[in-house]
DNA sequence: AAAGGGACCTGGCTGC
DNA sequence: TGCAGCCAGGTCCCTT
């Protein structure tokens, strides 16, 4: 699943690939993926094309491509979305596969995967070039030829030009942004835990002052943004946490150690590439390298706990689930003395 | 007002 | 073997 460490791969091949360059022509290919634009793909084609990309930006899990008019072209991901920087090359050899009449093609380039299509490293490259294709949900023809595709499987993720406005702090809206401002549907997004100006005692103060259970608050990106159900499950583990444990009980330090650790977590995952930490993957023995290693909790039902060997749970939380070992983060029937900071 | 829960979506997997 | 049903999850929106 994309997460912030996916998003930042994606934004720094697009800042390498993409800035610079013009949108030439857009094609929509499934409605659902603007869903979000007034007007639909004619309203996003008329404010895209001819507009010139100065930027790549990313707060959290969104990103954008900052235009040479004061918009910018939001995209967030889902649960399933890449962004994918093809060649002129790429373009043909796709177009050739698909074309009628070339059949002996398809086979040799059917079983090639997203990685030997793009010019970027997508997060995930798995996926072969037909089912790539199958999922093409939206393309942008770009100025000294190729193009940048939008796939998405399950279509939760979006794209929408809209207007940037003023942050009002005057600090840099974003990784890679070089203007205080935002995109108008990503203002209420905090600042996520790899920006370099965010403010973590008040992040821990803010935290503090909820009244929900730490893992809620974990993955609420208005309070802090870029953590999703993976990174948040073994953020908790590394920090002895228990998923439910209410956030005004727990110590300074202890919401402090938890924030540490989930942005450990993301930047390993990040200096491997953004690799993302699929369910799909956890499962398929082949691709298990780098997974099995990495994730502790995760998608890990019954197996030991790295730590002390106890099965790891697994509990339902918010129609989904959550991953923790009961022996590691243990939840207090009541809150222990010294559990509660002092005057209080 | 803050917090919680459901809807949205597709395809792989499970179980009958 | 075929197919219905379950499951995965990020965000928006509605209710409490």
């Amino acid at each position: 699943m994309p997460e912030l460490p996916e998003a930042e791969t994606v934004r720094a091949g697009l800042a390498t690939h993409v800035v610079g360059r013009t949108v030439e022509s857009v094609s929509v290919l499934h409605p659902r993926t603007v869903r979000r634009q007034p007007g639909g793909p004619p309203e996003l084609a008329a404010r895209l094309t001819g507009r010139t990309v100065t930027a790549a930006v990313r707060r959290g899990k969104y990103l954008w491509l900052s235009l040479d008019d004061d918009q910018a072209l939001l995209a967030h991901l889902g649960m399933s979305g890449q962004l994918l920087v093809l060649s002129g090359d790429a373009v043909a050899g796709v177009a050739a596969l698909r074309a009628p009449g070339r059949p002996a093609a398809a086979p040799f380039l059917a079983d090639r995967t997203v990685a030997d299509l793009s010019v970027t490293r997508p997060p995930s490259t798995v996926r072969t070039i037909s089912t790539t294709t199958a999922h093409l949900r939206a393309r942008l023809g770009l100025s000294g030829g190729g193009e940048l595709w939008f796939v998405d499987q399950r279509t939760f993720g979006h794209l929408l030009v809209t207007e940037l406005v003023p942050t009002g702090d005057g600090a840099p809206g974003g990784h890679g942004s070089p203007v205080p401002a935002l995109p108008g549907p990503v203002a209420h997004i905090a600042r996520d835990l790899l920006d370099p100006a965010l403010d973590v005692p008040a992040l821990v103060s803010r935290t503090r002052r909820r009244r929900t259970e730490i893992k809620r608050a974990l993955l609420d990106q208005a309070l802090v943004s870029g953590v999703g159900n993976i990174y948040a499950d073994e953020a908790l583990w590394r920090s002895r946490l228990h998923p439910t444990r209410p956030t005004d009980r727990l110590r300074p330090a202890a919401v402090r150690e938890l924030f540490t650790h989930a942005a450990a977590v993301m930047r390993e995952a990040l200096a491997v590439g953004g690799t993302s930490f699929d369910a799909l993957y956890v499962d398929v023995d082949g691709a298990a390298g780098y997974f099995a290693r990495s994730l502790a909790v995760y998608g890990r039902a019954g197996t030991p706990c790295p730590r002390c060997g106890t099965p790891v749970r697994r509990a339902a939380f918010m129609n989904r689930s959550s991953f923790f070992c009961a022996r590691c983060q243990p939840l207090p029937r009541r809150p222990a003395p010294d559990q509660r900071p002092a005057g209080r």
